[in-house]
DNA sequence: ACAGGGACAGACAAGTCTGTCTCCATATCT
DNA sequence: AGATATGGAGACAGACTTGTCTGTCCCTGT
């Protein structure tokens, strides 16, 4: 086991880690790059190691397989495509909570458009493994925190059984997330639309 | 095997286990079973062969290649399961064409609550290979026709902008699937509640 | 009766995958 | 300086994958 936590706190320099690139570091941005392209069966070790110029030894001294990378790049896409470029762009873009709801189909009006559009990584590795594998898991685990996101939008916003309210919307999202994949740009309009009926059955009780 | 055949409307086609003397017959029903459940690249061509009982010459005699019998897969997942699972089913339990448009979520909350619910085939292929490959063109296809029963029931209901009213509700069905693979077996009676909304939304002119 | 086609069985080729291993260079710590 | 840890490059193993090929059997048409 590589022990070497058990020293000091900053026994190793500054240097160490500010002069040369993170080997994991280059790993995480070639499997994000290459998983979020082409599915976790997709792509290979070799292709992943080759890809950011990092030896097979160097790689299995930091991952002990490839689920394990796999389960770091889904932690990395929640943080980068969720937190920030979904949850935070629509909460910049609107000044109420219903607002930003609403935002979140603009967001994804502009993600369709995208010539590197991708669809959703957590659909995609769900679909791929299936609801038993535990990437499957760990995928509907992050698509449930998604659905946190917009729930406690609901709750700033006031709504009525906010939990049903964000599993209705949640399937609006996905579901035009698939149209989009299917070549449909106008999706996001669509489901803004139907987004904007269910805030108004949700806000009247 | 596994059997579960013996539970009531199964989702195998009656001839699944029944054709024992046409080879073909074999290895579509093998097909139909293994691909729907654990998806293209799921399966190898040995353990396709093996479960039909079939030797590989005679399964290359009849399918030029693994993609071949794909695209045969689809177009038997489309007869078995979109027309005569889905959409005859919900013609046959409404009376008017949007009691029948309803319906369609009415079979989708029996369908998700199966033990063996597979997610839509033709949505597994398309996130599973890619919008540009020529199984994910073919599913698109396939996902389109779907759309075009949603379409003509529109149509027959009277209602306004038919063709857009159908990509609509599309998004509910298939975010409702993807809702259900997570494990939301409720999720047919949230999207068929967004559905009655669209519906009223495209009566008045 | 006999020839031929279809099907079964399985070896085999060529390539892929994941994961382990060795060899060597380099950089830092004692 | 010597020891230790980390990195790159790549050979290698074993288990896959798709697809081809060689046999042997059986069933059917003439």
């Amino acid at each position: 086991m590589t022990a070497h936590e058990a020293a000091g706190p900053t026994l190793l320099p500054a240097n160490a880690m500010a002069g040369r690139d993170d080997p994991v570091d280059r790993i995480l941005a070639a499997a994000y790059e290459l998983f979020s392209r082409r599915g976790i069966r997709g792509v290979g070790v070799n292709e992943l190691i080759s890809s950011s110029g990092v030896s097979k030894a160097t790689f299995y001294r930091h991952f002990p397989g490839k689920n394990d990378l796999v389960l770091a790049f889904l932690e990395l896409r929640d943080q980068v495509w969720t937190a920030d470029l979904i949850v935070a762009e629509a909460r910049r873009r609107g000044n109420t909570a219903e607002e930003q709801l609403l935002a979140v189909f603009d967001v994804f009006g502009d993600w369709f458009k995208r010539t590197d559009f991708e669809a959703c990584t957590f659909i995609n590795v769900l679909l791929e493994m299936g609801p038993g594998h535990p990437l499957g898991q760990a995928s509907i685990d992050y698509l449930s925190k998604i659905r946190g996101h917009i729930q406690a939008l609901a709750e700033e916003a006031g709504l009525d059984r906010p939990e049903e309210f964000a599993r209705s919307w949640h399937i609006l999202m996905k579901g035009s997330i698939i149209s989009a994949t299917e070549g449909d740009t106008l999706a996001s309009r669509r489901a803004r639309q139907m987004a904007r009926w269910l805030i108004e059955h949700h806000r009247s009780l």
